[in-house]
Order: structure tokens, then C-alpha cells, then sequence
DNA sequence: TGCGTTATGTACTGCTTGGTTAATTAAGAG
DNA sequence: CTCTTAATTAACCAAGCAGTACATAACGCA
């Protein structure tokens, strides 16, 4: 009675449809995501000459063959990995509405978003460490991360330019260097949490610190760019 | 009248003394040392496992089994090049007087010192940055390193301290925050120059734009930290 | 239903690379 | 002056690892 319907005996799978939508037998675009996403833990866990391909290929669920046959060789799918983790992480910011925020609302929710996503996505930062090590020098000819970055900075300039024509931030701002700024400090926070902590202690990674260290962050932010006659706006924020 | 006093025959590198004080025949420190200066090179410029014992030991004048004799393996070489790297660019603040300094200016200079020093050192930047990949593995052991970033925090206190007395200064700040937030703008000013130039072009990493970033972190620092009935003392640092 | 193309499994290879073996020479102590 | 120990040389090795050869199965299409 059951399992009679077609001739064709491939079907074992159907059975197992507890996972969706896997057609089981052959799944070209599975497998390279699958790929990726291994490996961006291999790459990012170990570097791209730490990394290595047997491991990647291990914990697939397909072979390592197939990691040479999408991607070439390990620079390539280093390269691809990279470009994925960029893409991962992109664009949030649009998503913030900013503009439905007054100019220093808008500011220190910027800040506190971006601490807080860099803390998210630690995998994320540790490529682009393993990458500057290497100088960017895969990042060169990927126009792709370049475009994806773009978006923050106008996002930033128009927070910025509208707190200026309220006369409550400074004249003289650059919206890149406050974008440096802030990326600045919550890169660290995860990039360096591990020899800081150890030198250091703990005290600044635990939950309690790390929310300390996120207002402070926005705090620093404001009172960078603020008119020293408007800081009554902020003066509730201390702690 | 030169150099006949002694009847030992060992000064043939007398002639070439060129070079200064070279015993050329055998010399066990200026082996090690010289290991550890190239060692430091290629860790590094490529990571634990980027780093090739043969190229060290190529570029040295000595060769890859003395590599082995002095430092057993290629991670005992690795943690000591790390301890040479923090041990090189330690307790600069200390020779900075600040004490005779008033705290507004003391803390102005030591933003500066920190940025200028990281800038300065970039070999120590990605020893740092290699280290946190490996999660700060091979620096567990070494108490050595530990304490050599404690007088960083003392210095600054002091000062904080001193501001704070002095009614220039918040209270609620502690040393240790505001040393991570200097740490993490001079770093990430190093550690990550090369993606972030890539992505947003060069402009902060010139000799002008580099001199305004520093002037920068310090006035941000200094904001942060002071008082804003006490900000027309840094209302000239505008550019 | 046959056929070119895409995708995949198995087994293999050769160079790279961390690490070693064993013999040799210089330095220093007594 | 000798004898022990520290320093050094040169050749060697086995495992690790990126990359490949080759066969073959599934797919899309006519």
C-alpha cells in the first residue's frame, strides 16, 4: 500500500520531509551554500592559511571535490567567503528609519545598532581581520563589498547635515570620520576582546559591561558632535 | 700603541669591525636575536600558520635548526616573539611626565602618544591581531605580558583623579573604559587601514588626514571626559 | 529515448613543511 | 691541556595538504 506510486525507487527521501523543500538527489545551489557556509566558520575560526580544505570538505555534507569544482582553488572560495560575509552584514542601517528620528535620537541609535550588530556577527569581524592581515588584498578587485558599504556613510551624512541645520551638532563633521569613529569602537570590542580581557579582565565582556560599554559608546558619539549648549539633551544618560 | 695587549689570537674580526662588536665565531645572543627580529617579520606580516620556518630561517643568518634548539617548536618561537612584541612598545606613558602636566593637557597628550605609538608600530598591531585570532590563545601563560600593560591604567588614572579633583572632569568615569575607548581608536586605525581605505578610499590614511585623526581622537576623548562648563579649554582644537 | 552537459564519488599524487638524526666544532671549567 | 657542555652544520623524513585524474550518474532537452 505505501510508497507503490512511482516506479522510479529514488524517492527514499520523501520520507524524511521533516527538512524542507531538499530534493535529496542532486542540489547544485545547496551544496555551494552549504560550502560557504562551513567554511566562513573554517576561515573565520582559522585564518585563510590556517583553514584547511580537508576540514571544510569533513564537515560538508558533500566532498571535496566539489569545493575545487564551484570554486577553483582555496583563494577562490577565501574570496567568495569574503564577499559573503560583507553581503551578510550589509545594510541594516536602511533599515533603521532614521529619518523618522530626531537628529540625535537618529545618532545614538546609529551607534548603538552599530555596536551591537558588530557583536552579533563575530564571524563577520574576524574575516575582515584574517583579511587585513593579508593587507586587502583579496578585496581589490570585489566591487561588490565597496558598493555594500556605501549606503552607511550617506545614512550617517544625512543625520548629520539635518542636526547641523538645527544648530545642535558642530560645523566641521565629516560624516566618514564619524562613521570611522563608531566602527572604530565596535570593532574593537569584538576584534580585541580576547588579549583585552586577558590583560585586563572581563569585567567589560560580560553582558552588564558590554551594555555599559554600548551607551557609552552612543554617549561618546553625542558628545563629540554635539553643540556644548545642547548637552542638557543628554546629561540624563550617565551611569 | 693599538691593540697588542692581549695575546689572544680571537680578534680576527678585529679587521672588520665594521660591524660593531661581532665575535663572528660564535655569538648564541645575537643568534636568538636575530631569529626573533625576523620571526617577527614574517609572524607578523603572515599569521602562526602563514609563517614558514624555512623563510625565517632563510632570512636569518643562522639556520633552521637553530631555530628548533633555542625555541623548540614553531609555536614556542611564535609566544616569544609575541612577549618581544609587547615588550617593545611597553611603558612609553610612563616617560611622558604627565604629572607635570595639567590633567586637560596630559590627557590630550597621551590620546596622541597612544595613536602616534600604534601608528608607529604596526608589527605589534598584527601580533595583536594574529593573537585574537588564535583568541589569545598563546598568551594565556605569559604573566609577562600581563603585566606589562598595568601601568597604562595607573597613568591614566592618576590623571582622571587629578581632573576630577580639579572639578574638570565628570565623575562615573573609570580608567579602564576610557583606556579601551583610546586603545580602540588608535588601533583599529592601524589593524584595519587596509580594508577600510579599500571600501572608502585613502583619504584618512594620508600624513594630513592622519594628523587630523589623531588631533581628533583626543578631542573626542577630551569631550567625552570633560566637563561642559569647561569645553571653551579645547574650543580652539577645531580644524 | 537518446545525448550533451552539469554534477558528483573515489582514489590518487607530488610538493610543502614542521620537525629530527647524527655528527662536528667551539667555548669554558678544572 | 683535557674533558664536558653548549652551539652549529648538513642531510634527511614523514605527515599534511592543496589540487587532480578519471569514471559515472543525474539532469535538461530534443
Amino acid at each position: 500500500m505505501r510508497g507503490f506510486e512511482g516506479a522510479l525507487m529514488r524517492e527514499a527521501t520523501e520520507v524524511t520531509k521533516s527538512k524542507e523543500a531538499k530534493p535529496a538527489v542532486r542540489d547544485p545551489e545547496g551544496v555551494r551554500r552549504d560550502i560557504l557556509t562551513v567554511a566562513m566558520e573554517e576561515f573565520s575560526q582559522n585564518g585563510l592559511s590556517g583553514a584547511r580544505i580537508d576540514e571544510i570538505a569533513a564537515r560538508t555534507k558533500t566532498s571535496k571535490r566539489m569545493i575545487y569544482y564551484y570554486f577553483g582553488d582555496k583563494e577562490g572560495l577565501y574570496q567568495r567567503v569574503l564577499e559573503e560575509a560583507y553581503g551578510k552584514v550589509r545594510g541594516g542601517e536602511h533599515d533603521l528609519e532614521l529619518d523618522a528620528l530626531d537628529p540625535i535620537a537618529a545618532l545614538d541609535k546609529l551607534c548603538r545598532f552599530t555596536f551591537d550588530h558588530h557583536r552579533a556577527n563575530p564571524d563577520f569581524i574576524r574575516m575582515v581581520m584574517v583579511e587585513n592581515i593579508h593587507h586587502g588584498r583579496h578585496m581589490q578587485m570585489s566591487k561588490t563589498i565597496r558598493d555594500l558599504n556605501q549606503p552607511a556613510i550617506e545614512e550617517l551624512e544625512k543625520v548629520l547635515r539635518r542636526g547641523q541645520a538645527d544648530g545642535l551638532f558642530r560645523e566641521g563633521l565629516t560624516p566618514l570620520e564619524l562613521h570611522w569613529q563608531i566602527s572604530a569602537l565596535s570593532f574593537f570590542n569584538v576584534s580585541n576582546s580576547a588579549t583585552f580581557s586577558l590583560i585586563f579582565g572581563g569585567d567589560l565582556f560580560t553582558d552588564e559591561g558590554q551594555r555599559r560599554l554600548s551607551r557609552h559608546v552612543a554617549d561618546m558619539v553625542l558628545r563629540y558632535v554635539l553643540r556644548p549648549d545642547h548637552f542638557d539633551a543628554i546629561l540624563a544618560d550617565n551611569s
